[in-house]
DNA sequence: TTGAAAGCGCTAACAA
DNA sequence: TTGTTAGCGCTTTCAA
């Protein structure tokens, strides 16, 4: 079905169909009927890619996003891709745009693995995001001039960037843990070669500095690996060093799902044991399990957002220089973190 | 940068260019060369857009998929989605083709609410998925002629449709617990006005029918709502019910994170008091905090992967008449419902 | 082995 | 107000 048949259907030429559909000129309103008429009985939809060929806005109208390949079985990340998706979409919907989603091959080497967006050249641009970012990737895509935004560090040359201030959050779980009284406040983070967590990291003794608190390295587990594991052996290691840590700081959901594990295993109390502060874990399901933790909001569907408007900024030449929008983190204050006061007690986190 | 700039930089005509690229016909090494290194020189990519719509194939290579918005915070959805997802794009990446994603309005009225891939013409099909399935959304989907698979079921009018055989997942659950030998098996299901929750509940109730066992509504808990809760909520019907039951049947991880958190604060252990079969609890989340239950697998990726085949099957004429493809469930066996014998005890679900 | 030219379905000047 | 025509960037005959 063509915008011909549509034409020859309605007894009139090719663009005065065209026109109707796009609202564009006047028509004579008998003539738009028999048109619209004609429309419905076909049920014709313009082709758009043909539409995008012909109008002078050379675009398509479509930009991508190419996620890498989630972790299999690590909720959390399906869990933060889907809201930063969710984010994308909102805004292409915003703009009457679609949103291509692909994912990245494991090991990108040579132009030949670009994704499929690219080598069809169907997208005005394109968001990268998920761990690692592969840095020929980057410079292959950038190479194509196509509009380019990459959510998360990236350190080789200047891209369009959307970061979390994962530095911000980190001081700001610290402090609060400062301003609670805790004296010695433990952290378990990821691998730092994974910036997110090096910056947590950085934050976390900025705030200790910032308090003349001195940090102990004894105290800072770096566990790379299964996070839930991760998070298990380095809560174990914690519990039993001498003296034992008033507080930690954890630096991912995941890893905390495995040390509040061995926290339970050991009937060891939060807060009255040991105080916790996490990181993303706003949804019901944690909440449902472990009561309310004290954590680091970051607002994924926001960075989803971010990332969408500084592309299309990008496309429509408002956005020359490369430079960051970083999203900035919220402390949600739940019981894992509160000093107990007599008579004030919330709901405990594990009875 | 278009094929007629690489042309005239390689000094050939355009349709030379094209056969390089295309590696249509035979084309002189040297002359190859010079194209290439034009190519090169110019990081030109073909406009996929202009290359579909010359090409004989008047298809987009692109393929829609159209979701309904989660409900936020509602993890287990985000992960479901993004797994079908990813299983979709296993099989679009295979054939070369793309996935454009969008999110349905939440009441779809008429076809100004269309999703925009469809009004923009760019899909040659589309796969619908996500719980309520708009009925006027279908029908105005299927009118505009383009292929189309539903996840889920739908039946007003027939449609390609793939589909959980959840009845027998329920059948498998139940079966399971019977052949344990637990007597009084009780069963917790979301509102029975949503497919998935009936069918299971047909397939429990099926099994309990051919083991000659009874089925008691009072143990047979419809629970509509925030899921978490209503888990919880439906678990405390069940214990303080008399006689309690000795097993259980809880047909969505949110119900069974609610009814496991009831559990725990009770110190009711599991499957000591109650044994419990549960669905889609497969990943380490669940996992590491309740230890490795027994669940009904779903395979959240081969739904993708079977959707976006049989998009594909119908694109190219190879599915004629409607029909449904049925992905089968399996049985995980854990800890959860294993009758504890002495010296055999597996890790515990909850110490 | 190559180039010229037609055409994919549409939009947008230009004429009528 | 409408129709005719020339492209958009590419692929694909058909000739050379």
């Amino acid at each position: 079905m063509t915008i011909k048949e549509v034409a020859k259907k309605a007894g009139v030429s090719i663009s005065t169909v065209s026109r109707v559909l796009n609202n564009k000129n006047w028509v004579d309103s008998k003539t738009r009927e028999k048109v619209l008429l004609a429309v419905e009985e076909t049920h014709f939809v313009p082709n758009g890619i043909a539409r995008y060929l012909g109008g002078e806005h050379n675009e398509t109208g479509i930009i991508g996003a190419l996620f890498a390949s989630p972790v299999s079985s690590f909720l959390t990340e399906y869990d933060v891709f889907y809201k930063i998706v969710l984010g994308i979409t909102d805004i292409t919907d915003q703009h009457g745009k679609c949103l291509l989603l692909e994912h990245a091959k494991e090991d990108y080497q040579n132009s030949d693995q670009l994704p499929n967006m690219i080598k069809r050249g169907l997208v005005d641009g394109i968001i990268v995001g998920g761990v690692p970012i592969n840095e020929n990737l980057i410079r292959d895509l950038k190479k194509t001039g196509r509009a380019l935004v990459v959510i998360g560090k990236y350190k080789s040359f200047p891209t369009h960037r959307v970061l979390v201030d994962n530095f911000g959050g980190g001081y700001t779980a610290a402090e609060h843990l400062l301003q609670e009284g805790y004296k010695n406040i433990a952290l378990i983070a990821g691998s730092l070669d994974i910036y997110h967590y090096a910056d947590k990291v950085s934050g976390y003794e900025a705030a200790c500095a910032a308090y003349k608190r001195k940090t102990n390295r004894k105290y800072m587990i770096e566990a790379p690996g299964q996070p839930e594991e991760a998070g298990y052996d380095s809560m174990k290691r914690l519990i039993n060093s001498k003296p034992k840590p008033d507080a930690v700081f954890i630096t991912d959901p995941s890893l905390t799902i495995g040390a509040l594990r061995y926290l339970e295993e050991h009937e060891i109390k939060v807060p009255a044991d040991i105080a916790l502060v996490s990181y993303g874990c706003g949804c019901n399901f944690i909440k449902t399990t472990f009561g309310q933790l004290t954590y680091i909001h970051n607002g994924d569907r926001n960075i989803g957002h971010a990332a969408a408007r500084l592309l299309f900024d990008i496309i429509e030449g408002n956005a020359q220089d490369e430079y960051d929008i970083t999203i900035s983190t919220r402390l949600i204050i739940g019981s894992s973190s509160i000093r107990e006061k007599r008579g004030a007690k919330q709901r405990p986190v594990k009875h």
